[in-house]
RNA sequence: GCGCUCAUAGCUCAGUGGAUCAGAGCAUCUGGCUUCGAACCAGAGGGUCGGGAGUUCAAAUCUCUCUGGGCGCGCCA
């Protein structure tokens, strides 16, 4: 089904094919939405684009064009304007057409991509022997929500967590047991993620200031790649350990991954190695394995590497995640592959990529894109710290989100006006809390561009008014209570529904409703979450001016019976938006709160 | 030194392949509830979009330059 924008761009299309002569490159006819309501809905500024290649005036032009638009059943008028603009305001008729047609399809309208293609996407991914920490958290959530996202448009999705389950870190936390905790040898399963973490500290610190401690943690990685039993063991227990801790705090934030860790492509990257050589790509230099691509210098001016086999003849990250995109693409049959980090590391994916097409394993049919995103930062423009100055820990992250949520409730709870909050069960406040935490943390992330960094606050997360999670899961509650009250379902309205829209405030709700599948076709193109976070705050806000009392009309006290009708389901179709789009953000919304 | 990136209202941030693009929220002020969920709504004030130059019919948006942050730059990921 076309969406009333989809309709229009076809319709301009087609109008634009006409009035230009054979051979000349068709422009895309961009529609967009008018700044001010009295520019109509939405404008187009193709007369002055067009004006160059058709030598007349743009105000000539837009008249020529919209005399040729077949539009009649989308719009009530067409204007021109100003140098060249066409304003197009929408018949209400036809958004009520739209509407009723949504109302029957469970995906509000959003289709199908035609082509099915295979994705994997690469998120997550955290160091193993190291507990989460808020540095992960952009990346875990955006993932989820790209995948969904993509998913739903019909896609075949791989969500692999690309984890840091070998290389150095695994040397040092070997040697640093070895020397320091033997206990840990007999029974490392024994240890839970909090002892790992301090293995870390502990190894990492002496690796850092200890050269002979650093050489046998280099040794150690030697060790473990030739299998030795011990170290094996050891690495496994710890592994395990850390993909369990990982996992819980996936379940609990409804993320979906398959690991896939580093070690998993240990066995290719000698083959990788070899057949850059054969290709004629990498050259030893220093002792070391590099492929030197065009265009990258290092501080002194000298061509700057990528090095695929260290001077002690161990590998790193490069090779694997060369190894890694091989896979994907020749063995998986991937053909976009979207790897989420933070933007840092965004040089390291530049050339990765240029490599990856170079020698021939991305051809053009494969789409390779990195998002970067920013920091997460304290108050102090410093990336976020504890009190204490040390990482914040995801986990302790999380529960201090639903813990603020919970007292907030019970503070709600303690007011004798409020007597809806009161009612709630204990338990029923700790669900409701953890949504609701949840959905604070997660959408404080995602409203923001991603390639900014951002300036991280409990306040504002929480804060029940403005653009944030708490305000978006009551805008639905409200519904929700409407539809208690009336005793509605708000998945299953009947077809025969009427639907008429009169007040402004129901003419501008609705054609937030029937925006959905475009903000969604957007957010699938350009991949930034934000964009749908602020279509649904606008959704919201719409719907409060409609429901206000004084701005817009009554629902449940509405005369006759067919209008009454009417209402419900504008409300019916707000809440089934509300939660659809807020589902693909991975959140969940609440009946009540 | 080279490269990337950012600078928008008092604060936090959108918008950034042009026009009808100066926006939102918070904060401040004004008005609206004898409960259709006011955790809301309506409105006001507040910015020469870091400075300068250029391209264009049109620049917050593109180019150049300057200033000031952040980040990356050979065996970490």
């Amino acid at each position: 089904m076309k969406s009333i924008l989809q309709a229009i761009k076809e319709a301009f299309a087609t109008a634009i094919n006409a009035m230009l002569p054979e051979g000349v490159e068709r422009p895309v006819p961009q529609i967009i939405e008018t700044a001010e309501k009295k520019f109509g809905d939405y404008q187009s500024n193709i007369a002055m684009g067009l004006a160059r290649l058709i030598k007349k005036p743009p105000r000539e032009i837009a008249q020529d064009l919209v005399n040729r638009l077949k539009l009649s059943d989308v719009c009530e008028k067409i204007e021109t304007a100003g140098p060249g603009f066409i304003n197009l305001f929408i018949k209400t008729e036809s958004l009520e057409r739209f509407l009723k047609t949504i109302q029957a399809d469970p995906r509000l309208g959003v289709t199908v991509d035609p082509e099915i293609v295979h994705h994997v996407i690469d998120f997550s991914s955290p160091n193993l022997a190291k507990e989460m920490h808020v540095g992960h958290l952009r990346t875990t959530v955006t993932g989820e929500v790209i995948s969904r996202i993509i998913e739903f448009k019909g896609h075949t999705v791989e969500r692999v967590n690309h984890v840091g389950d070998w290389g150095t870190q695994f040397g040092m936390l070997l040697q640093n047991i070895f020397e320091n905790h033997p206990d840990v040898i007999d029974a490392p399963q024994n240890f839970v993620v909090s002892d790992l973490e301090k293995f870390y500290k502990e190894a990492k610190q002496r690796f850092d200031n200890d050269a002979a401690f650093a050489e046998k943690a280099r040794d150690k990685v030697v060790l473990l790649q030739s299998r030795d039993a011990t170290a094996l063991k050891i690495w496994r227990a710890f592994v395990n350990e850390s993909l369990r801790h990982c996992h819980a705090l996936y379940k609990i934030m409804g993320v979906t991954l398959k690991d896939v860790g580093e070690s998993f492509y240990n066995d290719r990257l000698p083959l990788i190695v070899e057949e850059l050589k054969n290709k004629g790509l990498a050259v030893t230099d220093q002792g070391a394995v590099c492929v030197f691509l065009d265009g990258y210098k290092n501080r002194d001016g000298e061509p700057l590497p990528m090095i695929i086999k260290k001077s002690d003849g161990g590998y790193n990250y490069t090779t694997t995640d060369l190894a890694a995109i091989r896979h994907r693409i020749l063995d998986l049959g991937a053909r976009r592959l979207i790897y989420i980090t933070d933007i840092r590391q965004a040089q390291h994916f530049e050339m990765f990529f240029k490599l990856a097409r170079i020698i021939g394993w991305a051809g053009h049919d494969v789409t390779l894109n990195h998002i970067g995103y920013g920091m997460v930062l304290g108050p102090d423009k410093k990336p976020f710290k504890t009190r204490e100055g040390g990482t914040v820990r995801l986990k302790d992250l999380i529960h201090e989100g639903i813990e603020r949520s919970r007292a907030l409730m019970l503070e709600g709870n303690a007011d004798t006006e409020n007597t809806r909050v009161r009612s709630f069960s204990a338990e029923k406040i700790l669900d409701i809390a953890t949504k609701v935490g949840l959905a604070a943390i997660k959408y404080s992330d995602l409203c923001h561009n991603l390639a900014s960094d951002y300036v991280f606050s409990w306040d504002k997360m929480l804060a029940m008014d403005g653009n944030t999670g708490p305000y978006m899961l009551y805008a639905y509650t409200r519904i929700m209570g409407i539809g208690r009250k009336a005793g509605i379902n708000i998945n299953h309205t009947p077809l025969d529904t009427p639907l008429v829209l009169a007040h402004p405030t129901e003419i501008a709700l609705a054609k937030e409703i029937a925006r959905f599948s475009d903000v969604i076709d957007d957010v699938a193109i350009t991949l930034k979450p934000n964009t749908l976070t602020d279509y649904l705050y606008g959704l919201a806000k719409a719907f409060s001016s409609f429901y206000d009392k004084k701005q817009g009309v009554p629902v449940l006290d509405s005369q006759p019976e067919s209008t009454r009708q009417s209402r419900l389901l504008l409300c019916c179709l707000t809440a089934r938006t509300l939660k659809l789009g807020l589902n693909l953000l991975s959140i969940d919304v609440v009946e009540e709160m």
